[in-house]
RNA sequence: GGUCCCUUCGUCUAUCGGUUAGGACGCCAGGUUUUCAACCUGGAAAGAGGGGUUCGAUUCCCCUAGGGACUGCCA
């Protein structure tokens, strides 16, 4: 049986972090087996949902890298057939209608919440016939068993029993006759052909009431994995105040979508001691049996340190490629051509020191700034008169030195030989010259990328 | 209130009855070093509490505590 997965989120605001990660267990699960991975939006709260936010959402899987097969459905084009299903469950005595207003249900509440009973609403119509209905609105609840227990099987969460009492006679089809919530999963879920659901564990009591339709419509049921939740840094649900939730802001931030990808899927996801691993690697390992029942809480400093290693062994050209998209998401100008070309020429002696985009364009700025350089105040202090003259006497050394790592050290620790110095006292003046800033890449790593023409004219700038 | 779920170093986690409870991030110390990093070596650091079951529990069961989810004509 060939697996089909779904990412269903519904268009109400960014895309959560959290969602990002259900979408990646999902697009992990299926690639992994050679299986389908679908995406759905689930729009069926008129009032909530905007295309705007559907845009938000495909954007951020596309940065993740997390691509669907098919076209993205909208369940709100599916209504009536949800509104059929409601009402073949209606003819068959599976549901009936509710006359009940919605003030009397609340009504109803207020009163249960007070006296600290049950808030489960019974419809007094529930077992009315027909010749008792009024003409009047209605909606379509489904009849639900009110003893015995029912128990399913979560791939994540085990067997999970509840007690059929706790069930509610829930609302299929509102009084205007459009489908809700949860009758539009279930059947879209099974006109998709979904083998495997894996959800957020806010779900894990929705099951129980989705599992009420599978039964009365007589369909195979999906194979279910309720995953936990991600916390913040404190333990508490990831919110607005814990800073970004959004997956937009985690681009802007500049992680890359490999360390992202890696993170995520480690979170909450184990296989083994295996901490840092590729794509490929991840879609052969993935397995539901290796997701943890705790929620986990999210940790930025391992976010970087993953990412980190991710930019290290990226290849140069794609990095770029992310590192320009990066640069536009934030609404910033891409490098230019040249720019481009010395970050590509740059890259080797970066890609292992940064930990994001914004990281390793600071530590490129040697070679995206043109001359004249202009020391910061730290690099100045190294500039004393004493070693401008000493970078003015190196230039001609350069001039005929062959461009080649060990020849550049060599000259240039025999220039500070000369004055009685160690190379750690002229590498400093050197800096301040050559990026004009006091932490910078290794200053062999700087004159090889810059060249010979650029790094004597930094040199001679910098000297008189 | 009710129902369900969760609980191993600060954090992410391994362990599927017998281990000096392992790894990673972070942290601390030392080393390397042209700065910052990176890197190398070493170190501190955990089974929520209480009962059982068992020759033996982190592992199985129960209770307590703490956390979370659900309890809508939202999704």
């Amino acid at each position: 049986m060939t697996v089909v997965t779904r990412f269903a989120p519904s268009p109400t605001g960014a895309l959560h972090i959290g969602s990002a990660r259900t979408a990646l267990f999902n697009w992990l699960y299926a690639r992994g087996r050679g299986g389908k991975f679908l995406l759905r939006i689930e729009d069926t709260d008129k009032a909530r949902s905007t295309d705007a936010n559907t845009q938000i959402i495909l954007d951020g899987l596309n940065w993740l890298g997390l691509d669907w097969d098919g076209d993205v459905s909208s369940q709100s084009d599916h209504a009536t057939r949800h509104a059929e299903v409601a009402h073949a469950l209606l003819a068959d005595g599976h549901a009936y209608k509710c006359f009940s207003t919605q003030e009397e249900i609340e009504t109803f509440r207020e009163k249960a919440r007070a006296e600290k009973s049950s808030t489960l609403f019974r419809s007094p119509w529930r077992d009315q016939p027909d010749s008792a209905h009024p003409d009047a609105p209605y909606v379509i609840r489904i009849k639900a068993p009110r003893d015995g227990q029912t128990t399913l099987h979560d791939e994540v969460q085990g067997d999970v029993t509840w007690s059929n009492d706790q069930l509610d006679d829930m609302v299929l089809l509102r009084s205007d006759g459009t489908p809700v919530y949860m009758l539009a999963v279930v059947v879209d879920d099974h006109d998709m052909g979904v083998t495997h659901v894996i959800r957020g564990d806010d779900h894990l009591a929705n099951a129980f009431r989705q599992n009420l339709i599978y039964d009365a419509m007589g369909w195979d049921k999906p194979t279910l994995a309720h995953i936990p939740l991600i916390f913040g840094p404190d333990g508490k649900k990831l919110s607005k105040r814990h800073g970004a939730t959004g997956a937009a802001e985690y681009q802007a931030m500049g992680y890359p979508a490999a360390g992202m990808r890696n993170y995520l899927a480690r979170l909450g996801w184990s296989h083994g001691d295996d901490e840092f691993f590729t794509d490929a690697q991840a879609k052969a390992w993935f397995d539901l049996s290796g997701i943890g029942k705790s929620p986990a809480r999210f940790d930025f400093k391992k976010l970087e340190n993953i990412c980190g290693q991710h930019i290290a062994i990226a290849d140069d050209a794609a990095l770029l490629q992310e590192m320009q998209d990066y640069l536009r998401a934030k609404g910033e100008t891409p490098l230019s051509d040249a720019q481009a070309d010395g970050m590509l020429r740059a890259l080797y002696c970066l890609k292992e020191r940064a930990k994001t985009f914004p990281d390793l364009i600071e530590k490129a700025q040697f070679i995206l700034n043109e001359r004249p350089i202009v020391p910061d105040e730290k690099a100045a202090k190294n500039l004393d008169n004493v070693s401008r003259g000493i970078l003015g006497e190196l230039t001609p050394q350069l001039q005929n030195a062959s461009w080649s790592r060990d020849i550049l050290e060599s000259v240039v620790s025999s220039v500070a030989a000369s004055h009685d110095m160690k190379l750690g006292k002229l590498a400093g003046p050197l800096r301040a010259a050559l990026a004009g800033r006091a932490v910078s890449p290794s200053v062999f790593d700087m004159m090889l990328v810059l060249g010979r023409d650029e790094t004597i004219a930094r040199l001679q700038d910098a000297s008189t």
